[in-house]
DNA sequence: CATGATAATGACTATATAGTCATATCTGAC
DNA sequence: GTCAGATATGACTATATAGTCATTATCATG
């Protein structure tokens, strides 16, 4: 059994620092959402993951590469989930409409990576050093958006508006679900956030002066 | 010379210590926006306000007790905005375009207290022990809200909703400000904002001012 | 089943910050 | 100008967390 035991190899030996790792990232994303940032020390970390602290440092630098490497994963999964858009969007109406269902499954189904990526973003405005390579994916994450709105709010229109369109979005979009939601429960969330889904669709269209009637136009 | 030596009664003697901890207050909010509340140290504060150690714990029981201070100062502040409405509100569309605006100015004038408020929210959401005497405030100001919007939303509107509903603008607008803005220069800040306020007001108050006919929907 | 190589460990030291308190300073009254 | 009460101070101790590393455990290999 050559195959079983090169099996054996790659899952055991070679993997096992991967799962390691895989586990303390896994701890440290529900330990910085649970306590903050900040707040959360190496020990909670370990502790959580059931290991030894020094396995920590086998890993990681400190805390704040791990948020970092957190962060890129998050901001990735995000990105691929505005990607995948079943349908072909026609207008701006579309577009912005998928943008907040997309946000919005991400926030309920991966409600840990979303409140990491609001402490994120936080850091990163603060400017502290430790943020530094956290910038960058939200770059992506923005351009993301940017890149899925354009073709529909003309060629003639300024970029930086394009760029404070998917700022607004994100805005609006965290800010909703991170800072309104405290303290509800899933269902009323989801009764809260479908009636405001329109009207969040609609002033954002008309940010870009094309009400949701006038078609958008490429 | 009885009225002046009152006088210097006041400002000197009783009112030294006051003057001492209004320092401390002062240095802290800076500390707390600029290395985020978890991250600041009781030396980080006394050396911006230019006292010794000692002084900070004849003041305060700890950083927490301070932010949680200021976040009530804050929200007092915010929330005598909010009344403060020059013309009476005839219609939603006022209200809205009022605490928008109202919002607005805050964040710019006091971007700050604006900041802490962002962070303070979140310590909240976190359930951290720290954050219990933090809720209060939030709990006035949404209530506040509540209040100005609920003469026209109709009378039969679920409280709840309204809460929500508030909590709705208060998300958006936190969201916006903070989250959206990062790295916008104030001229930005005043353009991305003229043409969405408008928009997001309108469509805003056109969905609410139907809630009465859809009922249940929110 | 012995072996080398890789990974994990937690007791340990180092460091940073919290929190204390005896002393010094200030202030207004007399 | 000195006294008493109030206030501020920073050197000090205590504590919590970071970060290290000699030791132990795991594991594929021959």
């Amino acid at each position: 059994m050559v195959s079983h035991t090169e099996n054996l190899v790659r899952t055991r030996s070679d993997k096992r620092a991967e799962r390691t790792r895989k586990k303390l990232e896994l701890a440290a994303l529900e330990v910085f959402t649970e306590y903050g940032l900040d707040a959360a020390t190496i020990e909670d970390i370990t502790q959580r993951a059931d290991l030894g602290k020094g396995t920590f440092y086998r890993h990681f630098k400190d805390k704040y590469e791990v948020a970092t490497n957190l962060v890129g994963f998050a901001i990735d999964e995000l990105v691929l989930r505005l990607r995948k858009n079943e349908k072909q969007p026609t207008t701006l109406t579309d577009v912005l409409g998928h943008l907040l269902d997309a946000h919005y499954h991400f926030f309920v189904e991966e409600n840990e990576k979303f409140m990491l990526l609001f402490q994120g973003r936080l850091l990163v405005k603060m400017e502290r050093r430790i943020s530094e390579q956290m910038e960058q994916p939200y770059n992506r994450y923005l351009e993301e958006m940017e890149h899925m709105l354009s073709p529909f709010v003309g060629e003639k229109i300024d970029p930086m508006k394009i760029r404070r369109l998917a700022g607004a979005v994100a805005g609006f979009v965290f800010g909703f679900f991170s800072f309104a939601m405290i303290g509800m429960e899933f269902g009323e969330v989801e009764s809260s956030i479908q009636p405001l889904r329109q009207s969040f669709v609609r002033s954002l269209s008309s940010f870009l002066g094309h009400l949701p009637e006038h078609k958008g136009s490429l």
